[in-house]
DNA sequence: GGAATATATTGACAAATATCGATGTCTTAT
DNA sequence: ATAAGACATCGATATTTGTCAATATATTCC
């Protein structure tokens, strides 16, 4: 990469407009947290449902019961989703305002 | 995580129509190459600039060349941007269709 | 052809991550 | 109180990933 400022007369290297390091970093994190296939099944799942889903209703994702928990806790960390217990079983909640960050972006991606 | 059925006439545990694992693959591939701060920074530039980007333009963000390089090709490889080398420099496109995967989710990204 | 510059590749390494088995905790049912 | 089931945590491990220095490749200019 160069940090040579751009030639002369070849084009008007109009620095694109970006995002600071800190932005980066808090988009990348909400990336992070769906960039995994087990982690998108499970938020989708939630999120598609529309209200809140019980963790027994999502079907086996073929990976083992501390890894589904793993992928939660991971899915909780970043605020995509909270949780609650019921009883026996834990319910849990897409937070869609979480990603309001990432549609700033601008970048088309839903 | 249960694998039992959920309970008899708790509720009635309509499994969310989710993703696949294939297309769960997928989308987390791209999401992946998105989820990285340096690469966020790149990407947004290049995509921001709504034409064409050198590489010469992109401001220093603060990791070496060859890391850039890596990025940049970590972002080729996921189909999101397009490059060609013309004379000194190289310049790079984004292509937002390979993002089409990502909107199909339905999940608000963008 | 040789020097200089832009970008890519290689090799090495530390840090992060996904996974699992074993075990702990909490709740309900008996 | 005990047992059983749902979920979380712990400890270990293999893999992936981000980074850099060194080096290679490509292009332009002299």
């Amino acid at each position: 990469m160069s940090t040579i400022p751009a030639p002369a007369g070849v084009e008007t290297c109009t620095p694109a407009a970006g995002l600071s390091s800190e932005e980066a970093e808090r988009v990348a994190s909400l990336l992070k947290a769906l960039a995994d296939p087990v982690r998108l099944r499970l938020y989708s799942r939630i999120a598609a449902s529309g209200r809140e889903s019980c963790v027994c209703e999502i079907e086996d994702l073929g990976v083992s019961q501390p890894t589904v928990s793993h992928h939660l806790r991971k899915l909780r960390e970043a605020g995509l989703v909270e949780s609650e217990r019921r009883g026996t079983w834990v319910y849990y909640r897409a937070l869609p305002e979480a990603l309001a960050p990432v549609r700033a972006l601008g970048i088309p991606l839903g």
